[in-house]
DNA sequence: TAGAGCATGTAATATGTTACATGATTCC
DNA sequence: GGAATCATGTAACATATTACATGCTCTA
């Protein structure tokens, strides 16, 4: 249950340890494969150390609120071992709803939908500006952030595409 | 509010009138970007309905159960159009669940990764299969479906050279 | 001294899946 | 006659987000 949120949390609890607003910053970071919400990741914390598979100890810095700093138990590393396995041999058709709407844009006016398209590759050129800064290095050591920096440049690369066809069939002389 | 799965519903029932496990089926076709369970479709038909979104009318056939056949109503087509505008111009970074165990890929033996991968590309590959079936009319007049396909033939290019990368690391000598 | 950031958490709600219940028809 | 498919729906549960509550520290 709670499959890959709870994969991600394990994991970087696998190579650090952290407490839950650590880990809120660090999901933010771009080419993080999936999102998790501030408040959920305390309550997968909560039900993480209920299973026995991570711990905390309280640290306190002066007078501010005690943290609580996790780490995976022993047997929350061959929990995640065994979900690791499966979960890199498996493969699950993922949902893209950002390609719902594209398949009714022929219930639009042709140059509206074009309109809205150009509005939407805005975004993606702005999210594709921020994933260019991830260094090399980072994207070596972790493979999934390359693969989300590629596939976001995959689907902006096909959205030019779609444009260049959409223009040319509204522009059908020279 | 449940934004994706409504907009492919209101979509699918602004081209034909269906009723529920008639949707049901045509969402298990290939290429179509999100999945939506068959409880789930009833749940839903049930809020649209209550939203005055869509209508249905009872068609019985001999004794078998009756069916409702669901249509938008007009007020549903306008919510439709206003839902498909939003989402047509903007753009949300999706999830890519499968992603997250590749950055976990050093805690394993490099074999056993290896290995693990190999069994995950024999998935994508089969999937590959299924989607090289879409016939080309249908890529042209559904964007979305051309999306899919070529998003999955991207991925399973990535995961194939991830996969050479692997074995020339492994195998440095000649 | 006000706002942004640090830090944790709960309650209420929304979203979605699984399991179960029912019964007809079609194909072997 | 038994399995697969057609057809609908509910109850229970699992998953996830939003809103709210609290209080410290640092900077302008």
């Amino acid at each position: 249950m709670f499959d890959d949120k709870v994969l991600l949390l394990m994991g970087i609890l696998h190579k650090q340890k952290a407490h839950g607003y650590e880990l809120s910053g660090l999901l933010g970071m771009p080419g993080i494969p999936i999102s998790i919400g501030r408040a959920y990741i305390y309550q997968l914390l909560g039900s993480l150390e209920s299973e026995g598979w991570v711990g905390f100890r309280e640290e306190r810095d002066g007078n501010r609120p005690p943290r609580r700093v996790y780490s995976l138990t022993r047997r929350g590393v061959d929990e995640f071992r065994r979900r690791l396995r499966a979960r890199l041999a498996g493969h699950v058709p993922p949902d893209h709803p950002d390609a719902v709407s594209l398949n009714f844009l022929d219930l639009l006016p042709p140059e509206e939908g074009r309109e809205l398209l150009r509005e939407r590759f805005q975004h993606l050129e702005s999210r594709m500006g921020t994933l260019r800064a991830v260094p090399a290095e980072t994207r070596r050591r972790h493979p999934g952030i390359d693969y989300i920096v590629r596939q976001t440049e995959f689907e902006a690369d096909w959205l030019r595409n779609m444009l260049e066809t959409l223009d040319h069939k509204e522009t059908p002389d020279g």
